[in-house]
DNA sequence: GTCTATAATTTGATAGAC
DNA sequence: GTCTATCAAATTATAGAC
């Protein structure tokens, strides 16, 4: 139901979100989004004329969400060490505040490849990598990490912040855990996956 | 089209197979597989009564792949080191063989709980955790690793070797690599990864 | 077992009154 | 801007001939 005081554009890009993230894009139909919305098919259409349309504008803003805070800190001016454990805690926090944006965004690209590669932007990711890569060379020299490509060691630090995400409720499921306890878990990874990532390159 | 040799029925499980790991349930018309198996409409549901029957039987045969060969490792008489080792070559290597397997779980758990938590038996799989938990509570008392919970360590290890298949379209757009440069990031990785989760919790 | 025909709904999208 | 009415196409599923 539309909340009071939004007008109704604002009430269904809401509802959108909403039932995107739930169902995906084929599991939605627009008739979904205009009962969450508290409106009629006819107002979602006259807004944003079609429903990929209007899926493309919500995954666009996710999109952007997936790679906004950590650019910043790769380009910081920090040792290795304490840019990993920023970019960690930083992540999971975020994370927690927006739990299903990873498995939507997963889903989408496998499902519907042609409307997301569509709205996917020209992500300037290539120049932070270069940034990370130069440290990484420049703490090498000095003996305190083992080189590793810039590329391994993101991709490290992303699986084991994002990975527990995405398999929350199989995770719940197998280990027998409830939310308090997943949550537990979560803050505990805090700590936890910069230490293996830092122990996997330190060299003292 | 449907394998010559084959009868209709393993025709459209072969179909129901390939369409539903690629556009998932919600994607998937029965239309779609009829005419991936060179059939009809009626012939699917001659066989398997309704759309959501047959999803269940895929999928059912899917799960259990996904805790299939890892089981009998854990129990075996190893030290833990060469348990990690071996499980992670052998997952990586499985995972090649089927790489949407893992996204065809997540996306269906997180859309179609219903359907998938019917589908999925009890697994044993505390009793597997409980193993290892012992084999870690002797090897810490030996003063091997430090102390670090079966459900922690099965978590980090799964994040690490299962993340890339699930984002391999991003990561091989975000990192600019081809089909050859990701298979040669897989095989590195069951050398890495196996190091990356023993130095997490090695002590000499 | 296999097909065509068709029923009953639901889908995305539009037309037109107000 | 918002609604009702409606369209054309697609959906799952069944009936019935052969």
């Amino acid at each position: 139901m539309g909340e009071i005081g939004l007008n109704t554009e604002e009430n269904i890009r809401n509802a959108a979100h909403k039932i995107f993230h739930q169902k995906g894009f084929d599991g939605t139909s627009v008739q979904d989004i205009a009962t969450e919305a508290g409106t009629t098919k006819s107002m979602v259409n006259y807004y944003f004329r079609t429903k990929e349309k209007l899926f493309s504008e919500i995954f666009h803003d996710e999109f952007r969400n997936l790679f906004s805070s950590i650019g910043g800190f790769l380009r910081a001016d920090l040792p290795l060490k304490q840019k990993i454990e920023k970019i960690v805690e930083l992540d999971i926090d975020r994370l927690i505040g927006m739990p299903d944006l990873p498995i939507f965004i997963l889903t989408e690209v496998h499902h519907n490849p042609e409307i997301v590669f569509n709205t996917m932007e020209n992500l300037p990711v290539e120049i932070v990598l270069n940034v990370l890569d130069n440290q990484i060379k420049d703490e090498a020299a000095k003996g305190i990490i083992r080189f590793i490509k810039a590329r391994d060691l993101m991709l490290n630090i992303q699986a084991l912040t994002i990975f527990p995400f995405l398999g929350k409720p199989m995770l719940m499921k197998i280990f027998g855990m409830d939310e308090t306890a997943f949550m537990e878990m979560l803050q505990q990874r805090k700590k936890e996956v910069p230490e293996i990532i830092w122990n996997s390159i330190k060299k003292i």
